[in-house]
DNA sequence: TGATCTTGCAAAAACGTACCTCTTGACGCT
DNA sequence: AGCGTCAAGAGGTACGTTTTTGCAAGATCA
């Protein structure tokens, strides 16, 4: 028996597509992918047997053969067992949406992947290059993966010498520094922080820039920590900062929910924002447009980072990446809204804002 | 020359592992997949080899030979041309990461693909099986799958007579009526819907809902629509809803950011919650806990329908379906909050709260 | 003493594609 | 006529696994 009949089961081949058509293989491949010389009459025809036949090339079968599968990793930090914090925060959100948008734009496919190396997933999967968002120190998936030569885009400066293919980054040192500055310059005379316990870079530069700008400016740093994963933590941590005897008249939240929980924690304690107490958080969430009041926010711009880390990572699969800058730096934006915008002190009691006022 | 050696740039292949163990091939897969009768010596060994010289098995040539490849498809749904719903609201964020943690306890990974019929990219990722959010009504990619043999599995009932394997979805009828039901307890006379344009079930179902609520109780209907996927067209819808003649003392709003721009638009009319306006709306948001004041919120609990979705995706992939039910009903949770609990007449002038108050 | 069973492993056939090497005419040129 | 050239397409191999089949050597048994 022939083998180009009837054993199939599911999906056409190549072969039965040549078959049908009344070619060989080779042409089959070469009209639909548009290579060799072929006449048109010929391509056409070739096109028009595969259509009627429903032919789709197997993705398995063309991965191996020429050893690009189009798909990229993208990591995914995990806290403790299952849980993911993709998409705790909106910044992850907006990364992640931004970056399979220009994946696909280039004709990839984004495969999420937890950052822990859950070998039986991660090598069950041919991956192109992988982008990692924010590494630990001595990564022993980023190690691996660069040991089989597998590009790797980093968000956020690699720590340590991790060798990865490229990175994306913003200046967080800059952002905080100008941030304090801005607080300074409406008037905070002690700047209190919110941060976290965990020792990735962001965390680290945003502490150390804080400590920094303190010890220039003379200023005692009040700071309370807790688990960045861990809303509830948050919560009590934004209590705990407003609570202590050397209470802050501004605040710096690192993390998103920061902005809710520290309004919450002001209006149990009775402080009016902006009069009594200033704050500024980083989130990327527009939720601060609308509450009362308005809260300043630091945005880091995800959208572009992800963009920039998916083209840096597919121009190094694909080689173009010749000469070009192997790390990128990304602006932050600092929008400003009524709750670091100390009010012009005629007024000493503060009346009802007229709607709409955004002064 | 021998095909074993030299050829190989890059990674080990399993013949150099068998090679450098002395054994066949045939030994080397079965003792690394568990298989075949080896004894442990043996297996040990070549363990010990392979590990030796970082050998990865290739994905695409298992995904070839087995036809598994230990992918799943999720479909996220666009506008326009480059922009992504995905983790537009909380509902996705949440839902999308119950699905990734599920797959991966499973052994699977999710690709992030687009709803539209992208056939570059879709024809490009060998999938295992897919999960459709919210097909319309005859979409062509979900038949094509389905015709391709692979299993798809809907989060929301699908439309028409799409021929999904399996689907997940809440109770929305039911929710929407309870929910008015809790707001005209609550003591709304005329309560206000803010929806959408857009044709997908979730709209649809809510909206017929509300009207045959409408039509039972003898309430005219009062709603406002607006395209669900621009923010700015939402603020501008519910400062429309509360700006009519026949102004609502209660409103639904169907989607995630309703609820603060329902708030910042009773603040510009000077409405009062929930003293002149009842407030529902439908969030995944745990920004609404700390509102001023919180809002109430309906949950579809998209937690429980990815993984839902996920392992009724992946019991049809490996056909353990038998008999089950090919549908399932998540119930909605209705997380009631000041904005639509009236206080209790007996003070006509609302007092100030005091600190922690959660009555 | 075969006969049958079990153990431990090897050979080889796929899986479906892409690409490299050849063949076969047809044609022009000297 | 002989030679090179070029278009159009055929043949075959390799990608790296998994899996079926098979086979020799001991173990067990009547």
């Amino acid at each position: 028996m022939s083998r180009s009949t009837g054993r199939r089961l599911g999906r056409a081949g190549i072969r039965d597509v040549a078959a049908a058509a009344g070619v060989s293989i080779t042409t089959v491949s070469d009209a639909l992918n548009g290579k060799g010389r072929l006449p048109d009459a010929t391509r056409r025809h070739v096109r028009e047997v595969a259509e009627r036949l429903g032919y789709r090339p197997s993705a398995a079968a063309r991965t191996l053969r020429t050893g690009r599968s189009g798909l990229i990793g993208l990591t995914v930090t995990t806290y403790g067992d299952e849980p993911f914090t993709f998409t705790e925060f909106a910044y992850f959100a907006e990364m992640a949406r931004a970056a399979t948008s220009a994946a696909l734009a280039r004709g990839y496919a984004l495969v999420i992947l937890p950052a822990t190396s859950r070998h039986d997933v991660w090598s069950n999967v041919a991956l192109d290059g992988t982008v990692v968002i924010d590494p630990s120190d001595h990564d022993p998936v980023v190690s691996e993966l660069v040991r089989q030569g597998i590009p790797v885009v980093s968000d956020g400066r690699p720590a340590g010498s991790l060798p990865v293919t490229a990175w994306v980054d913003n200046d967080h040192e800059a952002a905080v520094l100008g941030l304090l500055d801005h607080l300074s310059e409406a008037g905070a005379r002690r700047i209190g922080l919110l941060t976290g316990t965990t020792t990735d870079t962001y965390t680290r530069l945003s502490t150390t820039a804080y400590l920094s700008w303190c010890e220039r400016t003379g200023q005692d740093p009040v700071y309370e920590e807790y688990p960045a994963h861990d809303p509830c933590a948050g919560a009590m941590a934004a209590d705990r900062l407003l609570a202590r005897p050397d209470r802050p008249d501004a605040v710096y939240g690192l993390f998103d929910p920061n902005g809710t929980d520290l309004l919450a924690a002001a209006r149990r304690y009775g402080l009016r924002i902006p009069d009594d107490l200033l704050l500024v958080c980083c989130s990327e969430s527009n939720v601060y447009d609308n509450t009362e009041p308005p809260v300043t926010t630091l945005s880091l711009k995800p959208r572009r980072i992800g963009t920039a880390v998916v083209q840096l990572l597919i121009d190094a699969i694909e080689g173009l990446d010749a000469g070009g800058p192997t790390q990128q730096v990304i602006p932050t934006e600092l929008i400003v809204r009524s709750s670091s915008r100390r009010r012009p002190p005629r007024t000493t009691v503060s009346a009802p804002r007229p709607p709409g006022d955004r002064s």
